[in-house]
Order: C-alpha cells, then structure tokens, then sequence
RNA sequence: GGGCCCGUAGCUUAGCCAGGUGGAGCGCUCGGCUGAUAACCGAGAGGUCCUGCGUUCAAAUCGCAGCGGGCCCA
C-alpha cells in the first residue's frame, strides 16, 4: 500500500479546522505553565521560501512538543508589514521612479496601495504556511500596520526620550539617490562595482609641493576638507621627474615606488623622510575655483588610526561623504561639507557642479583635474560596493539629519544581559552576538520615506522645543482632535501641537527605519501599553528561534529596543537556525536559478517530508544543504511507517481485536521476549527524543524516529511477529503480538506528532479515537509519553542486538553457499566471545533459530573453539630447511598429511612432535581451522558463527514445499484473492523424485496457502483460473490455482 | 581585512566536546525474501577524514597556518 501524503495531509487539515483543532488544544493548556513565544515576522512580499518554511516548522514542532508536555502556549503569529521593500514593489507596480511620483499621486493614495499589498500578501503567505501542517496563531496575528502596535512603537520611543537615549543629529548614512532615503546597514547589498582609479595631487599653500591622494569616488572631491596620514607611517617629500619635468610629492615611504609607477615618473629623488604624526601642511582644494564656497574652509593633513598603507599612504577626507571623514571631522571641527542633495545631485553650495549627478560628475570632475594637471594618474577598479538591496542602486554616503537611539551607551548592560539568556548553540550568545555587539554603533531610526510607523516627534516651528507622542491618547489630548483614523502618514502629518511657548509644533516628517517595528514585537503582540495586566503575566519571551542573519537583525534590535524601555533582554533563550543551500552549499538565489520552492517540495512528496527532511537533515544551528535524494529517502520512511500502520490492521478487524481489553492490565496476556523488547526499544526512544529535545536537538529527536521505525519496528519486529499474526484461532500468543504492536503504535503516534502531525493524527484517529471515543478529539490534544520503567529492559535490548548480529552473520554464511532463507538449515553453531553473547543465544533461540530458518542452534562455550573445526598443518620450511636439510622434503610432505588436531594438541602440551622423519618443534609449523565442508562461516563483533547446510531428507521436503507455497502465494496474489480466500491447486512436479518429497507435506502446504483441494503428482493435468509454469532449482513445476 | 560556523565514500551525513581498529543512508554491483509486495532484507565494491605544519607512543578528533563554502561585519 502507497502512503499518499497529499490526500492524507488534505484531510487532516480539514478535520482540524472542522473540530478547531488549534484552539482547543490551546483552551486545553490553559492551567499549564506560560511558555511565551515570539514569531519573528516574515515580511509580507511575495512568498514563502524554503528557508522561511524551515523556520516556521522548527517553530511548530517545538511548540507542539512543549504543548503536549502542558505548557500553555501564547504564539501569535506576526506580519512585518511596513518599509521600503514594499514601497518599492508598489512603485513598480504604478510605474514610479521617483519619490516626486509619489508625492504627486498623494501620500494618502500610496499608503494605501502599500497597504492593501501587504494585508494580501499575508493572506497568500498564510495559505502557505498552514498547508506545511504549522500551527501559530493564525487567526489573531500581530501585523506591524495596526494601530495598537504603532502605539507599542511609540511608546518605547518615549521612553527613549526620556531616558535621553533619543538624538536628533547630522550623521553620515548609507544613502539611497533613487530612494532618497537614509537605509540601514542591514539593507545595503555588496557586489563588484567598476568605479575610477585615481591618484590626485592637492597642491599645498606655500611651497610648489603636492600631496597625493587615491580615491575611488571622484565626485567626493568637491567635499574634500582635509587629508589624513597615519600616525607611524613613514612619508617621504620626493622629487620627481615626468617627460623632463621636475615635482615634489608627498606619500607614504613604503608606496612611493608604486605610486611613481603608476604617475610614470622615471626618475625620482627622496628629498626629506618624516613620521605621519610630524607632518603639519595646509594645503590648497584643488577645485576651489569651481566650487567657490572651499575658499571658506582651510585644508589640513590630520593624522588617523584608520589610514593604512595602501595606495598612497595619504586618505582624501570629505567628512560629508563617509563614515571614517566624517568621525575625524567631529574631532577636529572641521566642517561637516555636503554639496548633494537628497536625490544624489549637486546642490548650490557645489558651484559650478550644481545639478549634475554624482555618479555622471565622476567623469566631469576627472577631466576638471586633468586640465589643472592634478591628476597624478588615473584608471578604473573593480571592487565590492554596496547598492540599496530594494532598487538595486548604488548607495553614496551623505551626512544629514537623521534620529538615533543612542545604544552605544547601553553596549556594556547589553553584554552582561546577554549572560542571562540561554543560547542554544552556545556560540551564538557567548561569541558570535556578543562580537556583533561589541561593534554596534549608535541605531539611525528614521527614513525619509511614506510606508511605515511615522516617528511621532513634533517639533515647535517658533522655539525648537519638541515634545515625543508615546499613545494615541496622549496624541488625541494633546491636539485636541478626538477622531483619529489611522496612525499613519499623512493623517499624523497634519495634526499639530500646541507648544509651551505657544507656537505651534509640526511631526517631523520621518518614518520609522522598519527594522524599529519588529523590534517592539515581544510587547507589542501582547497590546502593550494598553493592555498591561497581560504584559505582566507574560513578557519577557521564553523562546525565540531565527536565522543566523538575525544576529545583526531581529535579536539586536529587540535587545536595543527592550533595553531602551525595560533595561532587560526581551527574551530567554533563543535557538540560532541556519540558512538553507542549494546542493554544493551555495545559496539560493533566483539569479543563480537555484531555487527550490518549499510549495515545489510538498506537491511531489507532502508537506510531513519536508517537515521531517529539515527537521533531521542537520542540526538546526547548521546550514542545510538542500537534495531532493534526501527528501526522497524522508518520504521512503514515511512510506515504510505507513506500511508497518496498515500491515496489522486487516488481521485485527478480522480478529475482532480490542486493545482495550489489555491496556490496562498487559500482565494477562503471555508477552514473548521479543514482544517485552519492543516495548523496551520504544521507551528508550522516548528517552532519546527527551533527552534530544531539552536542547533543541531536533536532528537528534527526529533521526531517534526514524531508526526505531526502520530498523526496530519494521525490520526487526514486524518480520518476527509475521507467523503469529496469521494463526487463525483466538491464541493468546497472538494476542500478544496484537497487543504489543498495538501499543507500540499508539505510543509512535504520539511521540512523532510534533514532528510529523499529519500522519500522526491520521494514525491516531483510526488507531485510538476510533476505539475509545472517550480519548481526546486529537491526537495533539494528548499528554506526551513517559517511559515506563517496567517495560524497561536493557540487558535485553542488549541481547536483541547480539542476535540480530548473528542472523547477519548467518545470512551472510549462507550467501557464500548460496543457500537461500527459505531452505531450513541442519544447525547454526554460534561460537561466542563473551558470557553475554551466550546468554543472548540461550535467552533468544527462538527468536534465532526462526530467522535464521535454522533446525538447531549449537552454543558452544565461550571462547571454546567448535570441535568439528579441522586443523590444517601449514610447515614453515624456514625453519623446518636448516634442521633437516635434504630431509626437509620428507618432513614437509608429513606434516601435510599428519592428523593436525593432534599434532597441535602434543606440541602445545610438550613443545616437540615425533614425526617418522625426524621430531619437529613449535616455530616450524603454524596451523589454519578448517571448516566441514557443507558449512559455512561468518563472523561478527562479538563471535562467530557456523552454518552447516547439509541437506537431509526432511530438509529437502521443506525446502522444496515452500518453494511450492511461495509460488502459489505469488499467483494468489496475482488473482487479487482476499487473505482468508480458499483455492484449490495442482502440482505437477516432473521429477519424481521431488513430487514425492514435496508430497510428504501436502498437509503444510494446504495449510499455508489454504488450499480446499491440493494434488501433487509427477503427471497430472494442471488446471485452474490461474496456471503458471515456474523453475525452481533445475526442477520444473507447473502450478494451477482455482477460486473456490 | 575581521568575527562566528561548516568542510569525513559519487551524494547526504555520524564520529570531534572527553585522542587509541572511521560508521550509516542513498546510489552502484551481486544475491535473498514474497500474507507490508510499485514494499522489504543481506553482501560487496567505494575514504589523501580539505591541505600543510605541530603536540603526542598514538590525531578525523587537540593547536597553529592556509584553502574552499555560509552568515554577519569592515
């Protein structure tokens, strides 16, 4: 039987929305323990990944398991909704290329266009998420756009406020031209990028002198303030000569040769050495013709930690235009000059350049030099720039206005909270976010843009005051104007305060950097500040699991945020997972076409492979590298878990078998040993699943499952109780097998339930709720499974292990004598190297002897070699040579045909043999076992293992009876007859000899196939609705099979 | 350039923390089984344990350096 996993996982899905599975399991652990989980919002663009399906599964199956243990679970499941991608996305759709569309087609139109995309694309993300079996609370989920979580935002910015954490200040920021907005580190991308390659003379004040500089961005020039040299660095004023022309430059000792090479000066003399730190010039903007407003500013060489020794030695600085400039600008109050505007081109303040686009100034600004004969030389470089991740614009540095959170204060309280949460792996706490914080800077929380939590800071036009909204109340009283729609923009932009002074006071007109919404998250799902009873009784989070990337995303920012408002981490402990890889553990992106969708996953092998695929594949703090043979193998699994499900269940309905007669009292029923084992295999695998889950080892829990399923359960278990399922009476012994597999089943059904709910629940409904309606409606509904120690056995466990090692061996025994399982053997003679072994073999001889098809097991004592074993005489004519000399012949020849057992015996005992020829001594002979010859030998960890396939009569009449059986087996099942069906058969066997042995079990043979009627004979007419003609071992047998 | 993680058979991986004959699964070859059967079982072939150096009687395992990949940063 096919386990068809879409039908299954279908149904499933429709029962529990039909019986609302998810809240009653929920209302259920109402009494329990909280467990507070926070879902890290996925942003609503477009769909779900297969990284993003591995997230929310690992999310699922921890909750699941921490459900069923009791916890009373509170697992919103959250949107992020606002920011730049989506603006973005919706320009596209309106054909907008600027900021000025936009404005044009009105605020209010845009946002609601954002909107309506982001609310659908939660829907769609949704679908996708519950069809891969995830339970969160779908229903009721926090989204960014609401106006209480604005609020929860807000808030937590007044408190910054009034802590003083809140700055209004010029930064220099990653900048979008086409944007025009400052963006976040996190939302620059980096890839190679040709820009100019120039070397540049500034010629300085008073002396016919130039220092040099490299740059890579040109059009910053026109900013330059100042050039920076690095403290111990040793430069060099060198004279130099180009096409007979003398200079005098300036530059780093170690790099001048370079740098002469480049400028193609062919002689050069160093005039004068001297230190970074000695150096004291003022030097001339090279431009300052051109851009007028330089003559203000005096130009001087500063000395840096950051300048390192390439290419001149010496760092052109424009504190207008990076990070580096802009610190030492501070330092030394240079001016903070920034000629561009928001939208990338010159302003006024850039004289002659005004207008013109940065990028296209390059060019402009090169030839500007060329002609002043100031550039020393020139090319092009291909090097890692960042570009905006949404537009795919190359980014520029401007310094501008912009609102920070001052988090570099809290850095220090950061890193010792960060002690008390519980990292899971270690590593990514105590090393990786602790480095990550060691390096924050202060966080720039405010875009220029439309779509997103308007910063609620209203400044007064007259005296500068400003004055922060921490609700909507506050807002409402402080305006006066009770109807408020909707918090975002541009209904707050025109709402205005009235301030102390009595002017009036306007919001600024930022949005929040979107990565400040998801920050709030753990209080903002729980409707704080409104709500904050139900804060007090659940925040901080329990539990958070995101990707690596989050370390520098959504772990940091809820720390900032949290700090800021509560001075404590928001969260206990948190799971770090990987990132999924294509096969050679590159990532997935679409430009490499190397995408594998998790919707692609689930219509060819069901969303429970993929579940149980991620979920064992690796660890989940390990990058997974995707293969679809992986999932194939996953499925293969569940296949073989279904099968072993639906293998009983027939013989049970005909049986009329009710577990509920046992469960309570096992101790009525004669469980064999390998019944007990089975039960103690599976609370072993509890332990293991425990043990594995305490630390979110869900590789280890789920690999658990599936090596009890396959090996244990389906291998082992299932082929030893076979013979006992088919006797037809109401055997007790066979009971016992329905009632330990019975058990094993519904305990499986539980413990693979938050892993795999689907066929978990399937199982479950037929298996349980099916019976005894008093059970819980679902199977996520029940209490996880305790071990039970009095199923507990691992002197047994260890036992079981033996004997299947010594079937392996036997059945690898008699593959060398290609002898096949279904002919018995005479013995199987088991030669153990431990105590344990034997008591295995003696506990367990039933269990051996049947799978090894085998008519006596011999067990010989341990460390006893077998008795029957021959011992070959092997001479060593090294030493037998010498003694002996022309003897040695004869002496040779003799030992080869001495009785070696006895030979061994008398020189072990007295050190010397006497041989016809002459006596011999240990060192010249060794000895090799020899083995009878119908046997076979195998050996294994812990002995080895003789299998003697002498054919006997009887042997032979067996052998060659179930032959026949398995061949009318074969044909019942090509005539699709139902188990308990009766036929009747004939045999014609050509050769007498083996009609006559298979005819001694005539009896057995009807009795295995139920035949009504059997005839066997040398010369018969084979009759029937099914006659086939079959060759086994040379014979030819010719079969009919009729219907009754 | 820096931080963290990963690198074992053709593929996916266990073993590494606590040093002592490298184990699985898939695939391949050969065989077996046949009342789970478009299933299942056994055997065989297949390994520079990324490279190099070091520590050690002994290194896949510990240390250092490098190479390749991932995430994050510069």
């Amino acid at each position: 039987m096919q386990y068809d996993a879409k039908v299954i996982e279908q149904n499933i899905q429709k029962f529990w929305d039909e019986i609302d599975a998810y809240s009653r399991v929920r209302e259920l652990r109402k009494k329990g323990k909280k467990f507070f989980f926070v879902d890290g919002p996925p942003y609503t663009t477009g769909r779900i990944h297969l990284g993003t399906a591995w997230n929310k599964i690992i999310k699922d199956s921890i909750l699941r398991y921490r459900s069923m243990n009791g916890h009373h679970i509170l697992d919103r499941a959250g949107w992020d909704m606002h920011g730049l991608p989506i603006e973005v996305k919706v320009e596209g759709v309106l054909g907008f290329t600027s900021k000025k569309d936009i404005e044009k087609y009105g605020i209010g139109n845009f946002v609601d266009k954002c909107k309506e995309f982001a609310l659908s694309h939660r829907d769609e993300m949704t679908v996708q998420f519950r069809n891969l079996g995830v339970w969160l609370n779908w229903k009721d989920p926090y989204m960014t756009l609401r106006d209480e979580y604005i609020e929860a935002a807000w808030w937590t910015l007044k408190q910054a406020h009034k802590k003083n954490l809140l700055e209004k200040g010029l930064r220099v920021v990653n900048w979008c031209p086409r944007c025009e907005t400052a963006i976040a580190d996190s939302e620059v991308e980096y890839w190679d990028e040709t820009d100019p390659s120039v070397y540049i003379k500034f010629p300085l004040k008073n002396e016919n002198t130039f220092i040099v500089i490299w740059t890579t961005t040109p059009w910053t020039i026109p900013a330059n303030i100042a050039v920076a040299v690095h403290p111990s660095f040793e430069y060099v004023k060198v004279k130099a000569t180009k096409d007979g022309q003398e200079e005098i430059l300036i530059m780093a000792a170690q790099l001048m040769e370079n740098v002469l090479k480049q400028g193609r000066y062919k002689e050069y003399e160093v005039l004068e050495t001297m230190l970074g730190e000695d150096i004291s010039i003022e030097y001339l903007h090279p431009l300052a013709d051109k851009v007028p407003k330089q003559k203000e500013f005096p130009h001087n060489v500063y000395i840096a930690d950051f300048v390192t020794a390439e290419n001149t030695g010496c760092v052109h600085i424009a504190p207008g235009h990076g990070m580096d400039d802009f610190e030492l600008g501070m330092m030394h109050k240079l001016p903070i000059f920034c000629p561009v505007g928001p939208d990338g081109r010159y302003t006024d303040e850039a004289g002659e350049y005004k207008g013109m686009h940065v990028r296209e100034a390059n060019k402009v600004v090169i030839d500007d030099l060329v002609e002043k004969d100031l550039l020393l030389a020139g090319g092009e470089i291909s090097h890692r720039y960042g570009h905006c991740w949404r537009c795919k614009t190359p980014i520029i540095y401007l310094a501008t206005e912009q609102w920070f959170l001052r988090v570099m204060q809290l850095k220090e309280k950061m890193l010792e909270e960060i002690k008390e949460i519980k990292w899971y792996p270690e590593w990514a706490g105590s090393a990786r976010f602790a480095d990550w914080i060691e390096g924050s800077r202060d966080w720039c929380i405010s875009r220029q843009r439309y779509w997103g939590i308007p910063i609620p800071v209203w400044v007064c036009e007259f005296c500068g005051d400003m004055e922060v909204m921490g609700t909507r109340d506050e807002l409402r009283s402080r305006s006066g104007i009770s109807e408020l729609a909707d918090l975002h923009r541009p209904n707050v932009d025109n709402i205005h305060i009235k301030c102390k002074c009595g002017g009036r006071m306007n919001r600024v007109p930022d949005v929040f950097d979107v990565w400040f919404d998801s920050a709030v998250a753990s209080w903002a799902t729980l409707n704080f500040p409104k709500d904050e009873k139900t804060f007090k009784e659940w925040w901080p989070a329990d539990f958070i699991t995101e990707g690596h990337d989050q370390t520098r995303g959504w772990f940091y920012s809820q720390l900032g945020a949290s700090m800021t408002a509560f001075d404590r981490a928001p969260y206990r402990s948190v799971l770090m997972h990987g990132f999924t890889l294509d096969l050679e553990g590159r990532k997935m992106s679409k430009s490499l076409g190397n995408v594998v969708s998790p919707e692609e996953v689930v219509s060819r092998y069901g969303a429970e492979s993929l579940r149980l695929y991620v979920l064992s594949q690796n660890a989940p703090w390990e990058d997974l590298k995707f293969s679809w043979d992986e999932i194939g193998n996953v499925y293969r699994m569940l296949n073989i878990l279904w099968n072993v499900y639906r293998f009983p269940l027939p013989y049970m309905i005909l049986d009329k078998f009710n577990p509920l007669e046992y469960l309570d009292s096992p101790g009525a029923l004669p469980l064999r040993l390998e019944d007990k084992w089975i039960l103690s295999r599976l609370q072993s695998l509890i332990k293991q699943v425990d043990a594995a889950m305490s630390e979110y080892s869900l590789h280890k829990a789920t690999r658990s499952i599936s090596g009890f399923v396959l090996e244990d359960l389906s291998r082992w278990y299932i082929q030893l109780i076979r013979p006992r399922t088919w006797r037809e009476a109401n055997d007790p012994d066979k009971l016992a097998a329905y009632y330990t597999l019975y058990e094993v089943l519904a305990t499986v059904t539980r413990i693979i339930a938050p892993f795999a709910p689907h066929i978990s629940e399937e199982m479950y409904q037929n298996l349980v709720r099916n019976i005894d309606p008093a059970s819980p409606a679902s199977v996520h509904m029940c209490d996880w499974v305790k071990p039970r120690d009095e199923f507990t056995s691992t002197e047994l466990e260890t036992s079981m292990d033996i004997i299947r090692e010594i079937v392996e061996a036997s059945s690898n025994a008699r593959q060398k004598l290609k002898r096949k399982l279904r002919w018995p053997v005479k013995r199987i003679v088991v030669a153990p190297k431990t105590d344990e072994v034997a008591l295995a073999v003696k506990s367990l001889e039933s269990v051996l002897k049947e799978q090894t098809n085998a008519k006596k097991i011999v067990l010989l004592t341990a460390g006893k070699p077998w008795e029957e074993l021959g011992v070959e005489v092997v001479p060593n004519p090294s030493a037998i040579g010498p003694v002996f000399k022309k003897e040695a012949g004869k002496i040779i020849a003799e030992l080869k045909t001495a009785d070696g057992k006895a030979l061994k015996g008398v020189l072990e005992e007295t050190g010397s043999f006497e041989l016809k020829a002459g006596t011999i001594t240990p060192d010249m002979v060794s000895f090799r076992d020899t083995i009878p010859p119908a046997v076979a030998h195998a050996d294994f960890s812990a002995g080895d293992v003789y299998v003697d396939t002498e054919l006997t009569r009887e042997i032979e009449s067996e052998g060659y009876a179930r032959e026949v059986i398995r061949r009318i087996q074969d044909m019942r099942k090509e005539l699709d007859l139902a188990v308990e069906e009766e036929i009747e058969a004939v045999v014609e066997i050509k050769d007498t000899r083996v009609a006559h042995l298979v005819y001694e079990l005539k009896g057995f043979i009807e009795g295995e196939v139920r035949a009504r009627s059997l005839m066997i004979d040398s010369d018969i007419r084979v009759e029937g609705d099914l006659i086939k003609d079959w060759e086994v071992e040379d014979v030819r047998i010719r079969i009919g099979v009729s219907r009754t």
